[in-house]
DNA sequence: AATATAAATGAATGTTCGTTCATTTATTGT
DNA sequence: ACAATAAATGAACGAACATTCATTTATATT
């Protein structure tokens, strides 16, 4: 029998993220993912089921990517402060580093997908971070406080920071770009709030 | 001459953002809104331009409405301990009390259409927010930063906590619900990041 | 070389899309 | 009552859409 052409296969994942990213969802179709990946139309419902299972995959591929990414060289038995270190260089890591599918989980994240690609999510990824807060609770150097206080105080001032750059959004004269840094003046800054 | 009907053009206006934010911008079709809105699909053309020049209408008034309401009962001369809270406050209302057209201006601001909607935004709100931030460093009453920095650490953890609300996120057992309680408690410690 | 099999295709399906246009409807000023 | 005018309409346009299918192509086994 004849073989699947993965370099093909490849091809399409790539250019559908890029078509994503670039048009937004509402701009994607099957059509011109097609044309500009030189296939046929037909040969995307061989690889996939229709076009919502084509995004559904994509995102999920890369969701499973991302908390691989987030957990390395990380251990929840970490003190606080040198597992949040690791956390914030992973996070950052891979939003620098990964702009283009970062931006396709932003998307699915803001759309009616979000629940398909993300109710899933790895067990163990989610247990080990939970791990780690609880850790630093018991352990009294951080205040007591909810998993969803402590992830929007910890983590969503560094994620802004990254929308920030990458969406080239400046709220002073010259337009922003993150550095180290800025990163980690803020770690500072928001390591203040959190320990006892 | 015959009076434009506006009962009809409001019926529009919220048929619209109830489609966009239901179904995403993909799922979003004239045909479909004047269906919804019992009109024929060549009276949104009256209304609007095009498709392109609705959305970004919607968005545009939307915005507005916006930064009216953060500039509430606020006053770039307020202390940073007062200022800060009716911010919180204002936030927090606008998000809670108009969820779904807060869920309209989210969907606008990850899509292509961003520069269109939040370019032009209000330069008395901006300015206002500013100085605010200006006169607490001058004032020496918080960290010196810049304006990116905290913006980050100052509002992120809010909207972030109401994200977790309206999309029901939960990182524990039970799903997260927001109240004044946790917002309250989750504003001291932000606080204690930014304060000398 | 022949067979089997799944990959890959191009053309075609019917549907929905955004938009236009000739026509009708409602309201104002004469 | 009538003329003027803009709102509102339903039907229609071609274009693009998601998806299917009969057919061809490439490869592994016989």
């Amino acid at each position: 029998m004849r073989y699947r052409d993965e370099h093909k296969e490849l091809l399409v994942k790539e250019k559908a993220i890029e078509m994503i990213v670039r048009e937004g969802l509402d701009g994607f179709s099957m059509q011109k993912l097609a044309r500009e990946a030189r296939v046929s139309p037909a040969t995307l419902y061989i690889y996939y089921k229709d076009k919502e299972d084509l995004i559904v995959q994509l995102g999920l591929e890369e969701a499973t990517r991302l908390t691989t990414t987030l957990l390395k060289d990380f251990d929840p038995a970490m003190s606080f402060e040198e597992g949040m270190r690791v956390q914030w260089r992973n996070r950052a890591d891979y939003w620098l580093e990964n702009p283009v599918k970062a931006a396709l989980l932003e998307q699915l994240k803001h759309s009616p997908l979000r629940t398909r690609v993300f109710d899933t999510l790895d067990k163990g990824f989610i247990d080990s971070l939970g791990r780690f807060v609880h850790n630093a609770i018991a352990n009294k150097e951080i205040l007591p406080m909810t998993r969803e206080v402590f992830w929007s105080v910890a983590y969503a001032p560094l994620y802004n920071l990254i929308r920030f750059h990458t969406e080239g959004i400046s709220l002073a004269g010259e337009p922003f770009r993150f550095s180290e840094e800025i990163m980690w003046e803020t770690f500072a800054v928001v390591m203040k709030a959190l320990k006892i």
